[in-house]
RNA sequence: GGAGGGGUGGCAGAGCGGUCAAAUGCAACGGACUGUAAAUCCGUCGACUUCGGUCUACGAAAGUUCAAAUCUUUCCCCCUCCA
């Protein structure tokens, strides 16, 4: 398995985004056959619109698509907009919200936006192409589907099913809703197949179960072998899955999380992780990340700052990557205030009390909160803990036309008077 | 349709008339140590507070009681088994 002809897979192999996949060998033919002979294989990503953005554990998938691309072939970015409608099993325990069609446009729209940030698109030939499985099954009749699909799938191999079988063993409820998603995401394959002559589905490991079910259809019913491939699940040090952030999603698209946060979030990764992260999160030449990844102790910092950097860049451009670096820089650094931190205008800062300026800025989810915070000399104003719950910001805080105000070591923040 | 079981804080899961803002674990947050790491240790973890307290919370509503997450009634939702 480790002597693939094709580029793509040379590629996965190399940087871990290897998991699994239909058949090695066939797929690995087909790619060669594609990249030799210049005609872009296409293959497609699927991904569910219940969110209006991405976020960092959908990353995997999507640089895989990158790398798709890059290789010549011409990724599909499918939205379940029908599926969305019922819900995806898969390694969820409960039964997700439908959506109402206002909110499902908007979020279409904004994963759009995520999937256009590692993908181009446009109408080339291997330009990325967007589409929706609720082109095809709005106007899909349920006797037509039953008899048309439902008849190559067998229930009790669809019993056997991770996403099937683990519910029922953990004894917690399945509707037969969600019992057809896998018909439903493998009918999209061959839908795709039929329309894009799409081979391929890339996703993560837990989608494995609704790949198959795709390969397995387009096989019966219409005698092409497709291929399904997937990434790992990527964890961080404690065996989480990445992507939280103090518990919040970090999210792909800028109004939903700044530059600053997100080039922060990729600085604080474990030293464990640096080379798995370099190589999967950015693209930079494998030895580049080899060179990064054997650097030790207190050099490992500079393979963080290079990972934050690079993964930053692809996702939010090179001028915000760099302006994040460069707020990082002086904050850590040089113990100053950067110029990119998170800031609010109030009207006038002399008199306001701190705890409301912390609540303004998010930092606290209460006052109740900050004075706590405040009691374990948590909270720092211009770099000093402060040590009076009710003090009130004056005129001699105001260093440089704005007031730094921190919560613990890594949460920094900027007041500033509105002019 | 019948018979049982259950709905508690971000999650898991105790409590089953007062001592309950609710054990414990996980997650999260602050501090110490470091390297904006990991591990470890200490602390915090409903809201408001003039730090005395006050208010809102244990599916929803009504009731019993000096007192209810705990008892009663109705309603809503979920699960299991039978048909």
């Amino acid at each position: 398995m480790s002597n693939f002809k094709s580029l793509f897979l040379n590629i996965m192999l190399e940087r871990g985004f290897y998991n699994q996949c239909t058949n090695d060998e066939g797929f690995d033919a087909y790619l060669y056959e594609c990249e030799k002979s210049g005609k872009p294989a296409v293959g497609y990503l699927g991904s569910d619109p219940t969110g209006d953005s991405l976020h960092v554990g959908h990353i995997v998938p999507l640089m895989m698509m990158r790398w798709f691309q890059k290789c010549g072939h011409k990724p599909l970015t499918l939205v379940g907009g029908a599926t969305a409608r019922i819900g995806d099993p898969s390694g969820k325990d409960k039964l997700r919200p439908f959506l109402d069609e206002e909110t499902l446009q908007h979020n279409i729209k904004g994963l759009k936006k995520s999937f256009s940030k590692f993908l181009k698109f446009g109408d080339g030939a291997s330009d990325a192409q967007m589409v929706d499985n609720w082109d095809w099954f709005k106007d899909i009749n349920y006797l037509s589907f039953l008899r048309d699909i439902g008849t190559y799938y067998s229930v009790n191999r669809m019993l056997t099913m991770d996403s099937v079988k683990t519910r029922l063993e953990r004894e917690q409820p399945m509707s037969f809703l969600e019992f057809n998603y896998m018909l439903l995401q493998g009918y999209d394959f061959c839908q795709l197949y039929n329309t894009y002559g799409c081979r391929a589905q890339i996703a993560g490991s837990d989608q494995w179960g609704n790949i198959t079910s795709g390969t397995e259809l387009g096989r019966r019913k219409y005698d092409v072998e497709l291929f399904g491939f997937t990434s790992p699940i990527i964890t961080d040090s404690n065996g989480k899955k990445m992507g939280k952030s103090e518990g919040n999603a970090v999210w792909i698209n800028e109004e939903k999380l700044s530059s600053y946060d997100y080039y922060q979030y990729f600085r604080n990764i474990g030293d464990a992780e640096v080379g798995k992260c370099l190589r999967i999160y950015t693209d930079l030449p494998m030895d580049e990340v080899r060179r990064l990844e054997a650097l030790k102790d207190k050099e490992i910092n500079e393979a963080k700052k290079i990972l934050a950097f690079e993964a930053t860049k692809i996702c939010r451009g090179e001028a915000e990557a760099l302006a994040a670096q460069n707020t990082a820089v002086q904050t850590f650094e040089q113990g100053e205030a950067g110029g990119n931190l998170p800031t609010i205008d109030v009207p006038s800062i002399e008199g306001l009390p701190v705890i409301d300026a912390f609540l303004q800025l998010g930092f606290v989810a209460s006052k109740g909160e900050a004075r706590r915070l405040i009691k374990q000399a948590g909270l720092k104003l211009n770099d000093a803990p402060i040590v009076d719950e009710n003090y009130k910001l004056s005129a001699a805080d105001i260093v440089n036309g704005q007031v730094k105000l921190s919560q613990g070591k890594k949460k920094h923040g900027l007041i500033k008077q509105a002019s």
